[in-house]
RNA sequence: GCCGAUGUAGCUCAGCUGGCUAGAGCAGCUGAUUUGUAAUCAGCAGGUCGUGGGUUCGAGUCCCUCCAUCGGCUCCA
């Protein structure tokens, strides 16, 4: 007998050799019917596995991640063989569950694919799942492993086989399909009811550029038709919540191919909203501490190579600007950070002076990949909310934990609810992309977790995801339909420092080097304002949104009275519009709901009389009849709910 | 940059296997209407079909180049 622990506590007793799916039978018939995946000891097994030994049982269904990671991953084999059977003579690589649904990166050799052949292919992976076949997973010797795959002549299984120790090797069979794979999968392929292939797209082998580029298959599937269905509408709800859309629809910025790719034209809308953020921020940070500082667009090339900037990335910025002189070599400058450091040297500082807070809304150029390029989110030019803290050694914990609180103001104040804070480390295996000191790179990441941790951030870590000159913390956002963006980013740099030879004169009468934190809470105002069109779907808070009410007069009779109206809104400071067309009331609204405005003050004869507004709020909501001033403390209240002060 | 897809009026789209002066709705303009909580009516105007080449008697439609956009990959100071 063997005792298996269950998540609730119980301790239950079994006969050796029991599976899963016998102990989910012994619970209930509906637990047992709905087990598609189990975790012993931690460690994900098959729900037909044999347990051998006491240890902790988890069972999943449908409902938990790590049965939709289960489900889709065998989704991905159904997929492979489908794949196989219609176009003989691919090479399979790998086929992992993602967040939603899995990918299958396949060689497709001579052949192609493109979404005119997806029907036939989910015909045929509906086929093999309905023939219900069992997952049946079996251990393989390393020799049988490469033999079997070197029959196939798939190089790309041999490598991965390769790679592995013998004895720890295991293929999965279903049907007539085998395929390496270390488990987790569903009892059997019939419980996947519905599959679609949602695209194909080019994937490196390894995730590197120069290797093959391979055709990554991406599916997702489901146990019932119908979430399917929802799954696709719901798709179709976030492409309505795209910024790029939006912010065409709301006239807050548009592209221009003459102006060039990447390079955004905020509109007037767009501006005022902008300037909005920029100035909320800077409220704050004047709180904080901070100075403003203004440097220019264009720098020395020299200023780059000091930085080290000009070695990393020199070749793929934007190239230099040559003036009538000879020799002279400006660049369009891709961060603030040197310009800051030489402010800081513009005069010997003392220790008593520390910190320096230098802050600026810093435009910047950067030559990105053209695949890359992306609505606001990834452009080309793009301003930064960056600042530079110059500090003393002892100042840096408690400047970074005063950096973690602006962030979260920041972040907390716009509604991003649901982000997370992921501590970006150097590459350990890859010395070659960072420059500095060990030491110093120890000490950066120390002073970024330990300030992580004391604000009790729940964070990941990331390895190899810092900057080349120091580790970071990022806050990381995501858009409508789930993809991770980088928001604000806190960096600690011991490196510039040093480059440009900064130094503050210290109480021994010595001089020292300070340490700089690099932070920006927004990120980018272009980034920030993607991210919040998509998340608030373009309903923007009542502080920042473009118009807060628009003045909906019934009829030309009523015009003046409107303008009244606006006049004494605009003395309470609100933003207003009326709507003066020749048109009626109901079209008028309707636009108005359209565009997003969140009140609607409709004036008529009524009002007019009792010197009032009807107020219908965005969505519908009728307020009734209010006085102006009423309307003013409804507006005023709103706002102090949602923008406190730093 | 790489893989795949797309590109018709300001916007959203139609235009079958190449065949007469390229269509619609919304927006715009003009006129009528003076309007009470999500579209008043009528008329007018608007497009070198992304660009450049090619095939053809004939190209929005087929082929190639380039540009831009979209979905990924790689990259992201």
């Amino acid at each position: 007998m063997i005792k298996i622990t269950l998540p609730d506590g119980s301790v239950r007793e079994y006969e050796k050799g029991i599976t899963p799916l016998d102990v989910a039978k012994s619970i209930s018939e509906g637990l047992a019917r709905n087990v598609i995946s189990a975790k012993f000891n931690d460690t994900v097994v098959e729900t037909v596995s044999a347990l051998n030994e006491d240890g902790k049982l988890v069972l999943y269904t449908w409902s938990n991640t790590e049965g939709k990671k289960a489900f889709w991953h065998s989704s991905s084999h159904i997929i492979a063989q489908a794949l196989e059977e219609l176009y003989p003579g691919i090479k399979l690589t790998i086929g992992p569950a993602i967040e939603n649904g899995f990918y299958y990166d396949v060689d497709f050799g001579e052949q192609s694919i493109s979404e005119k052949d997806f029907p036939a292919i989910e015909q045929k992976a509906l086929e093999i799942a309905r023939g219900k076949h069992d997952f049946k997973m079996r251990s393989v010797s390393k020799k049988d492993a490469l033999q079997f795959y070197k029959d196939q002549s798939n190089e790309y299984k041999v490598e991965l086989i390769e790679n592995l120790e013998d004895g720890s090797i295991t293929f999965c069979d279903h049907d007539t399909f085998t395929d390496l794979c270390r488990g987790g999968h569903i009892p059997n392929t019939g419980i996947v009811k519905a599959i679609k292939i949602m695209n194909v797209a080019g994937a490196y082998w390894r995730g590197d550029e120069n290797k093959t580029q391979l055709t990554r298959v991406y599916g997702i599937s489901f146990p019932k038709q119908k979430e399917l269905t929802e799954y696709l509408e719901l798709l179709e709800e976030a492409k309505k919540r795209d910024h790029r859309k939006l912010g065409k629809e709301l006239e807050l910025f548009t592209f221009s191919k003459k102006v060039g790719q990447g390079l955004p034209l905020w509109l007037p809308k767009g501006a005022a909203l902008r300037e909005r953020l920029e100035n909320f921020l800077k409220k704050a940070q004047k709180k904080a501490g901070y100075e403003m500082v203004i440097t220019p667009h264009i720098g020395q090339k020299e200023l780059y190579v000091t930085s080290g900037h000009y070695e990393k990335y020199g070749e793929d910025s934007f190239q230099p600007i040559h003036t009538p002189k000879a020799d002279e070599e400006f660049l369009l400058k891709p961060m603030n950070c040197p310009h800051h450091c030489e402010i800081f040297n513009s005069k010997p500082l003392s220790y008593r002076e520390l910190p320096k807070r230098f802050a600026e809304f810093g435009t910047v150029y950067r030559y990105e990949q053209s695949g890359e390029l992306h609505g606001l989110t990834r452009v080309r030019g793009f301003t930064q909310d960056d600042a530079h803290i110059f500090c003393t050694p002892d100042q840096l914990h408690q400047e970074f934990i005063d950096v973690i609180d602006l962030s979260l103001y920041v972040l907390g104040s716009l509604g991003f609810e649901n982000f997370t804070a992921q501590v970006s480390l150097r590459d350990p295996e890859k010395p070659e992309k960072y420059i500095g000191s060990i030491e110093n790179w120890d000490k950066a990441e120390k002073a970024i977790i330990n300030a992580a941790e004391e604000k009790s951030l729940n964070f990941i870590i990331e390895k190899g995801e810092a900057a080349f000159y120091g580790p970071k913390l990022d806050f990381m956002v995501k858009d409508a339909l789930g993809r991770n963006w980088q928001l604000g980013t806190i960096q600690v740099d011991y490196n510039l420092p040093e480059r440009f030879e900064l130094t503050y004169k210290g109480s021994d009468n010595e001089l020292h080097r300070p340490v700089m934190i690099h932070r920006a809470p927004f990120g980018s105002m272009e980034r920030f304002v993607a991210l919040l069109l998509e998340h608030t779907g373009g309903n923007f808070p009542l502080w920042l949104t473009p118009d807060q009410a628009i003045i909906l007069p019934v009829s030309e009779k009523h015009e003046k009275y409107a303008e009244k109206v606006l006049n004494s809104l605009e003395n309470d400071e609100i933003r207003a519009l009326i709507d003066v067309r020749n048109e009626t009331v109901g079209k008028k609204i309707r636009e108005a709901e359209m565009n997003k405005i969140p009140f609607m003050l409709i004036v008529g004869e009524n009002e007019e009389e009792q010197n009032t507004i009807s107020v219908r709020k965005h969505g519908g909501e009728d307020l009734g009849m209010l006085s102006l001033k009423e309307f003013v403390n409804l507006v005023e209240k709103e706002i102090s709910s949602t923008l406190k002060s730093f």
